[in-house]
DNA sequence: TTGAAAGCGCTAACAC
DNA sequence: GTGTTAGCGCTTTCAA
């Protein structure tokens, strides 16, 4: 049914060698030949088996992305980078979305480290982080991890300096004349959360005012409006708030303007990624942009370099990449009145 | 380096087929023997080679997905879903996502395409659906299209229903009492644009109602606010608004807020697609979802049956699922005051 | 400039 | 229950 290499040959009366070096843009073959040769691919509407290329070289061409959840701005725009640099370099991408609930068999391993079926792995903001390197380093497969939730100290990463976030967002905050500032911060699984709320803390610290107003929610759960709720049923309403991520901001917001507060004239509040949304909503969101695109860059320039040494230097230098976020300010945080 | 079948031969003191039985769980292997490999393989760490299974079976154990625009809650809900059910089934999942541009070469196909990489693709809403259509009939690549923009008579496709999702919104609206509903349509290149609308339309025909209000924007990019904008300066604002998707109706209700009218009390908005912000803004978005799961579901289980099909009984049959979208209502839509 | 032969790692068919 | 052999489709020597 399907064409190989030899109907090919046969086709075009010359040999399989020679089919596989135009194939190949090998330049030792005649021009005429050439031309015989892809007539006869055309015909027969031929393409090489991948698989057995695969097979002769060792490597697959295939580069994995393991993430957790999708529908994030920042995470989707990581996955678009990442496909798109794979692809510049001629990889294909597969992914593997891990359930929130961790396989029951603690032994399960992700889907993608089965078989050889990549050449490498890119780990998203995994939160089975720790098993998969260990399993990913047991099995030599070449890896990199974006936005680590822990500190490996011979784990090539790439991350966004979320300290620096969060001292930057409070910052701005500050620099309106606020002192009453809130913080809802994500849980403390993240490495993430807590360099944030470090952030945070440091820079009203230096400021000389009190980082007490912290509560701690989770990311991905939508608990801000329920915080900034409680925050006000019991009086203490800050004037701005720092809300880890947009979808907390929006949450918080919504309680605020429930309660017919104004944002950003009563209180402020700054969010955290950037989501598509943030532009689009009452108040237009004032945030911390992260920088997507240069994530899945530098993840898929690293994976190529782990792929191509040799494994034993893998433990003799380790890249750590540590990315900047941007402040972006919108409608939603103003000067304290 | 990396161990192969004979290495585990070697060392269990069998030979390679009954290393292979014992990787397939062939029933015909002695406990004691099945044992010895089953050590061997720890030892090694053994993994066998998915190239030399995929070039012996002929099949590659891959499903392909195409996309055009991540984040956006309908489609990442999709493409988690086909991952979950692909894996169920087995099958890994391979993605490409295309660049709004096309590209420059209008001959240029898909990454996914090239050789015999997938055993099938899913193809959701393309936007050069065309050209992959014709593309994988060529290539004889078992395949499905998801949100199909055009329609097409061979082709098998997983749709929802968005003649009945205009239709249901602008039933709701008008249930509430309003007579002077807008919509803001998609652009005309989806299918889904026009459907939405002409469920609109006749939706208000059926109510004695004029369908005259209707803007044509354009999905992704940000046009709700621009257009409600201009209607609310001449003084044309209507008491109830069809957003054709969530960002849109997010729009509007940013310019109708900026305006000082209150959602839903001045004027109600409804939008499409519940995006995961809708339920978090203020006030909570009323919307149409779509059954992302079972898009999925659908899609991976066409594909498969596509796939175990003999090549030419696919033009004998061609399986068309309409899902239907629901109606959510939350707090940005109420009764004409 | 071209081709014959060997082999990548695995498994199905056929002995034993 | 187990092993021998052949071959999936391609590319890489090596020889012509």
């Amino acid at each position: 049914m399907k064409a190989n290499i030899f109907d090919v040959a046969k086709k075009s009366g010359l040999s399989t060698v020679t089919v596989s070096r135009v194939l190949n843009n090998a330049p030792t073959v005649r021009e005429k030949n050439r031309q015989k040769v892809l007539e006869a691919i055309k015909e027969l509407n031929y393409s090489p088996s991948s698989a057995a290329r695969t097979l002769k070289h060792g490597r697959t061409g295939v580069i994995g992305l393991t993430l957790t959840a999708l529908n994030d701005s920042v995470f989707d725009g990581v996955v678009k980078s990442v496909f798109d640099h794979s692809q510049r370099s001629g990889y294909f991408l597969a992914i593997s979305i891990a359930s929130e609930a961790s396989d029951d068999t603690g032994e399960a391993s992700n889907f993608l480290f089965q078989e050889d079926r990549v050449d490498g792995i890119i780990v998203l903001s995994s939160l089975e982080e720790e098993r998969y390197i260990s399993e990913l380093k047991k099995k030599r497969i070449p890896f990199v991890v974006v936005d680590s939730h822990q500190e490996h100290v011979y784990v090539p990463t790439v991350n966004v300096n979320n300290y620096r976030g969060g001292y930057e967002a409070t910052k701005h905050l500050i620099s309106l004349g606020h002192t009453d500032i809130a913080h809802i911060s994500g849980q403390d699984t993240f490495l993430s959360a807590s360099e944030r709320r470090k952030g945070f803390t440091d820079a009203m610290t230096q400021a000389g005012l009190s980082p007490a107003k912290i509560a701690v929610g989770s990311f991905g759960i939508h608990c801000g409006y329920d915080i900034m709720k409680q925050w006000i049923a019991s009086g203490q309403t800050p004037t701005a708030v720092f809300a880890a991520d947009d979808v907390i901001a929006l949450g918080a917001m919504r309680a605020l303007m429930e309660a017919k507060f104004r944002v950003p004239e009563d209180v402020s509040v700054i969010g955290y990624d950037d989501q598509l949304f943030a532009d689009e909503v009452y108040p237009k969101l004032t945030t911390m942009r992260q920088p997507v695109e240069e994530l899945g860059e530098h993840a898929v320039q690293i994976l190529l370099e782990q792929m191509s040494e040799p494994q034993d230097a893998q433990h003799k230098r380790t890249t750590k990449i540590l990315l900047e976020p941007k402040l972006v300010v919108r409608e939603s945080t103003s000067f304290k009145r």
